[in-house]
DNA sequence: CCGATCACTTACCAGCGTTCACTTACCGGC
DNA sequence: GCCGGTAAGTGAACGCTGGTAAGTGATCGG
């Protein structure tokens, strides 16, 4: 059932092992569970075979742990979109780009997304930790493309390029939670209710809401 | 400190006083604590004076109080969205101020908001109930509003109305979102990084998102 | 005054994250 | 070849959680 493997006591050296097991399998249970509360530290430990205890000579908490699992796939974010916005192509081509692989991303993360971009990072993270947080990286990069491109002139410098970059950010945001919890919710218990509320297609808001950003921040008169 | 209070049984007919004592609580621990899993059932059972068991007479499970707390809070929701989409005004700037108070609202409500809006209504709610639900309200009437912009040539009609309203959702959906969570934090925490992020202003950024969701349906030649 | 009903309570369950005290097995040095 | 130190891992428990089964008393209609 939940697969014990038949763990024999690893050498001396060899401690560092355990810990990616446990990784392994908390990305494993996470992804069956769909949520990280609906994994418990003793199924994490039952499925690496071995005792609940033996977590926290690796994770100082349950949350450490999670945070651990996501922050690992959290990598793949910043490598997917750091290239895209650091690339070629002018900054509003970029954007509308790197607005699109983040909605992706996060369609194909989702159990992992609302960790990461929802709750508070645990309290104990290193600073060198968080200075590498693909998140920042993105956000900074994000931040940067934009006064780039209202530099040049490619987009409207009605607001601050702060502002500008966050107001993206919610967009994609919320579009990712919106697809990834409210829209199938609705498909399924919605669908014979007297009050039919129409349901856009996945591509189809995605489509919608990266258009309509790129026009948002076009200059003025395009 | 916790405020036991000095509760005698009621009298017969009286059963539903408790009801209400037990809404009421909840509603002050969710405000308190800001996160609907800080408060247990023995909180509001001893802060309303009576034994945790007292509350499964009226309600079915701790999911089913905690979503009646924040629906009750939601009539405010749709009595404030509502006149906003029905009343004065060209479509477009119909839009621009309902968007606006959604994100107000949802700011002045951030420990509910979340409970509203990520998470999935708990699973026996009746059909009647879930029809009068003030989200489903304001989406359909957001909807209804778009498409009759879309006929009058006030919004533009690249997308489905459905995509475009959801659209409009996820931007103030998002922004909310980042608001009550990340921009907190980011303040906190990274006031003395190494990456200086810059922060927008609350109202800097909602006067941006709403701008740019008012000019990205703008018509084509505005 | 009696029996039904309402408004609760006491005692408990399984499961949670987490900790402490303890054992087992390996490894370098004598 | 054995010995001490240490790394690797365990069993039992703590205090908490949401939730349940069964019982207790007061109150009310007849």
């Amino acid at each position: 059932m939940t697969s014990v493997r038949n763990r024999s006591r690893l050498r001396k050296g060899e401690g560092e092992q355990l810990r990616r097991e446990i990784l392994a399998a908390t990305r494993d249970l996470l992804a069956e569970k769909g949520s990280h509360d609906l994994v418990s530290i003793r199924d994490i430990a039952h499925r690496v075979g071995v005792s609940p205890p033996s977590i926290y000579l690796h994770f100082e908490t349950k949350d450490q742990l999670t945070y651990a699992v996501c922050r690992e796939a959290f990598e793949g974010f910043g490598a997917r979109l750091l290239p895209i916005l650091a690339g070629e192509g002018d900054a509003l081509d970029r954007l509308r780009r790197v607005g699109e692989a983040y909605i992706r991303w996060g369609l194909d993360n989702a159990a992992l997304y609302p960790v990461l971009f929802l709750g508070e990072p645990p309290e104990s993270m290193e600073h060198e930790v968080m200075a590498g947080d693909p998140g920042l990286l993105v956000l900074a990069g994000l931040v940067a493309l934009v006064r780039l491109g209202m530099d040049e002139g490619a987009i409207r410098g009605d607001s601050t390029p702060e502002a500008t970059a966050w107001a993206m950010w919610a967009a994609v945001h919320g579009t990712v939670l919106l697809l990834s919890s409210k829209r199938e919710w609705m498909q399924s218990h919605l669908a014979e209710a007297d009050t039919p509320i129409g349901i856009p297609g996945v591509d189809e808001l995605i489509e919608t809401v990266i258009e309509a950003v790129f026009r948002a921040f076009s200059p003025a008169d395009g």
